[in-house]
RNA sequence: CGGAGUGUAGCGCAGCCUGGUAGCGCGCCUGCUUUGGGAGCAGGAUGUCGAAGGUUCGAAUCCUUUCACUCCGACCA
């Protein structure tokens, strides 16, 4: 991508209502820009950070077994009648009515119609097991939206939904998606914890949690110095939370420890509660049985912010290489003035291309200075510099986006780096 | 919903106290010069001063109402 031919513009000053660093280099970074309270447009460079976190989650479930579909955003409320969560679920819901009088709800989760489309797609234990899985919008109207991104009343969820004929083949599917949030975390490259958690008005025995950890997150986390032991503090009683520091792990193994997360990803066992609720059963042994699900969701949007929290420093984002919206930036000096610089770069942006990295040629006319800064801002991993001086002497001079070395390398060790 | 704050050009802000018809920096447009870490000079465009009502000869400024946004709290798969 040519960045003259891209949206390629930065804010030097982060506006007055971003808090949060993710947020305030978001907005800086032209990733996203706010439409209403809790509800923001993605702009073409957030828009491909965002996809790429959806591609990651997609290829990991797809890759299980899981099978994609897609649920309407807008749900009768009938369904949610069904199983009393439209009192539960409370103002969150954001409801309205149709031209024939009918209400409805901008869906902030899927287990009523999803649990609809089993009890009209899943006949026998056959068909088991099965888990769907969609990616798509989610409403809910927050009392309180903030931080950008992180915590908005419109954002994009992954969720998914697993179908068995008992409790035990539900635990089976559970770990196994288990399995599949790990890999998906690790590939994201996000320092993370899995922790015991409430299961709130999702509803189920038990759930587990996929914390990012960052000083601003939202949750507090209590974790073993020695063993896989971690929960959220909101399992524990207030008056207590204050002597966790130090005190003895549970399971006997090391002692608890304290720290903030953003809750990325949440899976829960939900046993029979939908099913029988909207009377999902198939026949087994003679007897009719109300099968046992459980859900899964991950954030897809709070992810991308939730990352540049965990990756960033005085001047911009650090994107991991998973995520970050080009593998490589080109930044041309003075090209305008000379064509050999201007011939060169482009050619070597085909190459680049060619050889299958997404790559944006810097070809602005603009002053190395304000392209070196948008190039730390939007935090590609690497620049790399074409100036007369470097082809003078034949050599690329590469930045490293993290901790901003330099090298200089011939073309053919240049690839040899990236390869 | 309780508490606090902010709305003035695309962004950041000043002006308001003490009423006199709107300004600064960045950005944007044009031209020339410049080009290895947010360039210089010259010229230029852009505002229903969040909205409505009131007081006044006159309101960005004072009064009332209202809306939006942000922060703290409660809340939150």
């Amino acid at each position: 991508m040519k960045a003259s031919l891209y949206h390629y513009k930065t804010l030097r000053e982060s506006p007055s209502e971003a808090e949060l660093v993710s947020h305030k280099l978001m907005i800086r970074a032209n990733m996203i820009k706010p439409l209403a309270s809790g509800i923001y447009n993605w702009l073409p460079l957030g828009f491909k950070v965002l996809k790429k976190v959806e591609n990651i989650v997609r290829e990991e479930m797809d890759s299980s077994g899981c099978l994609e579909i897609l649920m309407p955003m807008v749900q009768p409320k009938d369904l949610w009648d069904e199983t009393g969560r439209s009192n539960e679920y409370g103002p969150e819901l954001l409801g309205f009515r149709d031209r024939n009088d009918r209400d409805f709800y901008l869906g902030p989760t899927h287990e009523e119609v999803v649990t609809d489309i089993g009890r009209k797609e899943i006949k026998s234990p056959k068909d088991l097991p099965i888990t769907f899985y969609q990616i798509q919008t989610k409403f809910r109207d927050e009392i309180r939206p903030r931080f950008g991104v992180m915590r908005a009343r419109e954002f994009l969820m992954k969720d998914a939904y697993s179908f068995d004929i008992d409790e035990e083949a539900m635990k089976r599917s559970y770990q196994l998606i288990r399995n599949v949030y790990i890999k998906i975390f690790d590939r994201l490259g996000l320092d993370y914890r899995i922790v015991n958690a409430d299961s709130g008005s999702i509803g189920g025995s038990s759930s587990e949690e996929f914390h990012v950890l960052a000083d601003s997150g939202e949750d507090v986390l209590a974790f073993s110095d020695e063993s896989d032991f971690a929960c959220n503090v909101e399992l524990i009683e207030e008056k207590d939370i204050g002597k966790i520091p130090g005190m003895p792990s549970p399971d006997g193994k090391g002692t608890l420890q304290i720290k903030k997360g953003i809750e990325v990803g949440h899976i829960f066992q939900l046993g029979d509660k939908y099913s029988k609720a909207l009377g999902l059963k198939v026949q087994s042994d003679n007897v009719l049985k109300f099968l046992q699900m459980g859900c899964y969701g991950i954030g897809i949007s709070r992810i991308v912010a939730a990352c540049i929290e965990q990756n960033y420093d005085d001047k911009g984002i650090i994107f991991p290489k998973e995520l970050a919206p080009f593998d490589i930036t080109l930044i041309l000096i003075n090209q305008k003035n000379s064509s050999i610089v201007d011939d060169k770069a482009s050619a070597f942006y085909e190459k680049l291309k060619h050889s299958g990295f997404d790559v944006l040629l810097d070809d602005r006319d603009c002053s190395p200075g304000v392209k070196f800064s948008d190039a730390d801002l939007v935090g590609c991993p690497n620049q790399i510099v074409i100036s007369q001086k470097t082809l003078d002497n034949d050599l690329y001079e590469i930045i490293n986006r993290a901790d901003l070395s330099k090298k200089e390398l011939s073309e053919s060790d240049l690839f040899a780096f990236f390869s």
